[in-house]
DNA sequence: TGTGCCGTGATTTTT
DNA sequence: TCACGGCACA
């Protein structure tokens, strides 16, 4: 009937003209998975499906975009910018924008990113006066994430004899006052943190059953990509929201849920059986993307998880080059020898940059590789870390626009009341606070009416707030009128940002100066590419879109010809030609966080299938024999991650060669990991990092003592005895003084004889034993 | 009030 | 090693 059916294989075709009732699209990696939801969302416009009553939710907000555009050549632009496509967190936004006067926030409520988050819980935990020792920031945060992934609000929470228990356990019994505290400030200051996105789209379909049944009814067609990523909360929007119609196509693959760490429930997926009995069930199983030895060996090691949903992953692709394995001294020689590799392939195999990815674990890894490749001169991105939307100057140009929506956003006017410098300092600052919360409003309602109140603040500093306030209220009345470039503009300008970073022509200030030229180039394109017959884009939407954007999402035309580094959580949907995993080592991937629990041990295993099926044509695995964690060398055992990969498909370093008669005969599902025997073969020695400095150029008295080309090696912490002399790379030598704490927070206190008393985390400072006197 | 230095703690993954 | 927060001084 339509011909771009053509184009798919006959399970494909089912599940896009199957588009009545619940669908479940299980999709092996590389099967044409966002081809088949595309081809469905076109299919469904070519039945006259108004484009507008389709939901598609999507995993990256660039993932969306695409999508969109695919569509859009299938059956037109016109048609397919209607669609409702996006991110949970992006479209349940738009509808919050909507709907948020019904909770009592304000429609202009803005979002706080996870460092505003962090801001306010730091605040709240000292204003409570409580040690942040114990009420460690981050895990406050974690907690309260989590209870709102799980739909436990401040209320129900208290109410939870469980919670109550692990915090008690945990030596927080103040955490749901914190918890308390934080919605709170957060509701009054008119916003929402990333969690609250979705907690609050469920509280308003819990509470307003008319407005549930609008959208119930406005979304005839319901898909969801990535599904086995879907925390409770996401999970239960999409399940309410899909009652009334019930045509609901969820796609993913078990075999690829990562994200648990953030809530997501792998049981989504394997429950929807459950939830819509009568559903129709799609096996995407032909992997079109990889290699026949990419496809085996990824197939050999998820074989050994316990908990998934049967299929058969196959490639009719050529064998393909061998899995080669790499192994270096260092870390930093890692860094070259994937730099080198990338060189070489790219000659002989007359591959582009584009073409490569590394991909490894955790985002402090990164810096290694970028150093090697710009020896090397070979083009790079990094995505993730400290991204364009994290750096100071950006965030705090956002956060002036976010106080002229939003003039409650407390977190916005922390940033901006002092930046530039205009003499308002912490001083004033904490005494608004104090006004602020004991009278619960926000610092901007404050300083608007300092003169007004009894508050302990100088006549020239009162002008200047109330300076900073007009201006930013001429602002924020032109909202409605001023397109977001054009009001973004005037805020560089009449805020002095501008002159601030031309005032000092340091490094710096140019590369700040060019990053928000660069936004404002940004907003421009946003601007220009969004607008509707109903008017230009306003800072509203624009906002918007900014909070809720990745680095993923940031991509430009000039990035287009680099070679790619990243985390293997971000690589998740995307596809190389050559795929580097790197860092391959017990410790860091696996992640010691993630070794003891079964559970958490068979997420890291889909974590690495995630790496390995990203290729397309050819893989290395990469690990190192030393590497520096926290400035100190340590030694470092191979993933079993590779040892647990059917060893035809590898190409072994001839140290590592043994493994294939140990292991090849065996049924490697069978096997099981023996950590005695695993690595007997392999001759593990420390190889000590070039970084490092002979002890005798360390400062302190011990250059007498130690020869030059010792390398330092530390003592087990827990033979560390009072008394002892020890010695301690940076502060030389001292005394074991005491030891007090349980393990594994053992604490020391040492007195060196440079650096006199210092007290030390065992687990963290290494001593070597001098003297057991 | 602003700046600069020092000490401390951190490394899991992200919307 | 690096980044950030706290504190002391100008």
């Amino acid at each position: 009937m339509i011909d771009f059916l053509k184009e798919l294989n006959p399970v494909q075709s089912d599940a896009v003209t199957n588009y009545q009732g619940p669908s479940l699209v299980i999709a092996g990696a590389g099967s044409g998975k966002t081809r088949v939801l595309t081809y469905r969302i076109a299919y469904l416009l070519a039945q006259n499906v108004p484009a507008r009553s389709v939901l598609s939710l999507t995993f990256t907000n660039k993932a969306a975009k695409e999508m969109k555009e695919r569509i859009g050549h299938l059956v037109g632009n016109d048609v397919a910018r209607n669609l409702w496509m996006g991110t949970f967190h992006s479209v349940f936004a738009k509808i919050l924008r909507f709907e948020a006067p019904a909770l009592g926030y304000p429609s202009t409520f803005t979002i706080y990113d996870s460092q505003d988050t962090r801001n306010l819980i730091r605040q709240i935990i000292k204003d409570m006066k409580l040690d942040d020792q114990i009420y460690k920031p981050a895990e406050i945060h974690s907690r309260i994430s989590q209870s709102k992934n799980n739909l436990v609000t401040p209320q129900a929470y208290q109410a939870d004899p469980g919670a109550m228990e692990r915090d008690k356990n945990a030596r927080r019994p103040m955490m749901p006052e914190i918890y308390k505290a934080y919605a709170i400030r957060c509701y009054k200051a008119g916003v929402m943190d990333f969690d609250d996105l979705l907690l609050n789209t469920n509280i308003l379909f819990r509470d307003f059953p008319e407005i549930l049944v609008k959208y119930q009814k406005m979304f005839n067609y319901i898909l969801v990509d990535e599904y086995q990523d879907t925390n409770y909360a996401q999970y239960l929007i999409i399940k309410k929201l899909a009652q009334h119609h019930a045509n609901i196509c969820v796609v993913g693959d078990d075999a690829q849920s990562i994200y648990s760490f953030r809530g997501a429930k792998i049981e989504n997926i394997l429950n929807f059986r459950n939830d819509y009995p009568n559903y129709k069930l799609f096996k995407l199983e032909q992997n079109y993307r990889s290699t026949q030895t990419i496809v085996n060996a990824a197939n050999s090691i998820i074989a050994r998880n316990q908990k998934q949903i049967q299929k058969e992953v196959w490639s009719s692709n050529s064998f393909g080059d061998k899995i080669q394995v790499y192994k270096s001294g260092t870390d930093i020689e890692e860094g070259f020898v994937i730099a080198n590799s990338i060189h070489d392939l790219k000659y002989s195999k007359q591959l582009k940059n584009l073409d490569f990815a590394i991909l490894y674990r955790t985002n402090a890894q990164s810096r290694i590789f970028e150093e090697a490749l710009r020896k090397r001169n070979i083009a790079y991105k990094v995505y993730g870390g400290l991204s364009f939307y994290q750096r100071k100057e950006i965030k705090d140009l956002l956060a002036y626009l976010r106080l002229i929506i939003n003039p409650k956003d407390d977190e916005a006017f922390k940033r901006v009341i002092n930046y530039p410098a205009r003499g308002i300092g912490d001083t004033t600052l904490a005494r608004l606070e104090a006004f602020a919360n004991v009278n619960n409003i926000s610092l901007f309602e404050v300083a608007a009416n300092v003169g007004r109140l009894n508050i302990d603040i100088n006549k020239g500093t009162q002008n200047k707030l109330l300076q900073f306030i007009g201006l930013m209220r001429d602002f924020s009345a032109k909202i409605e009128t001023t397109d977001a470039y054009e009001l973004t503009y005037q805020v560089t300008m009449t805020m002095g940002i501008i002159n601030d970073l031309k005032s000092e022509k340091t490094p710096e200030n140019i590369s700040r100066f060019e990053n928000i030229q660069e936004l404002l180039n940004g907003i421009k394109d946003f601007t220009a590419n969004n607008s509707t017959e109903y008017g230009p884009v306003n800072l509203t939407q624009y906002l918007e879109n900014v909070s809720l954007l990745t680095d993923v999402d940031n991509e430009k035309d000039e990035d287009l010809d680099k070679v790619t580094i990243m985390t293997i959580h971000s690589s998740k949907g995307l596809e190389f030609g050559v795929v580097y995993i790197v860092g391959l080592e017990e410790g860091l991937f696996p992640s010691t966080m993630n070794m003891v629990d079964q559970r958490e041990m068979e997420e890291e295993r889909r974590l690495f299938y995630v790496a390995l099926t990203r290729a397309k044509i050819q893989a290395f695995l990469s690990f190192a024999q030393s590497r520096y964690k926290w400035g100190v060398p340590s030694n470092c055992i191979p993933s079993r991650f590779i040892q647990e990969i059917d060893p035809q498909y590898l190409d072994l370093p001839n140290e590592q060669r043994g493994w294939e008669q140990n292991s090849g005969n065996e049924n490697p599902v069978k096997r099981k990991f023996n950590e005695d025997t695993l690595f007997n073969d392999v001759p593990v020695k420390l190889v000590p990092p070039k970084r490092l400095l002979p002890i005798s150029q360390t400062k302190g008295a011990f250059n007498t003592k130690v020869s030059g080309n010792d390398t330092f090696v530390a003592d087990d912490s827990s033979k560390i005895q009072v008394g002892m002399q020890v010695l301690h790379e940076r502060f030389g030598l001292g005394k074991v003084l005491e030891i007090e704490g349980g393990a594994p927070d053992l604490k020391a206190t040492v007195f060196f004889q440079d650096s006199g008393q210092k007290s030390l985390l065992l687990k963290f400072a290494k001593l070597k034993i001098v003297n057991y006197s």
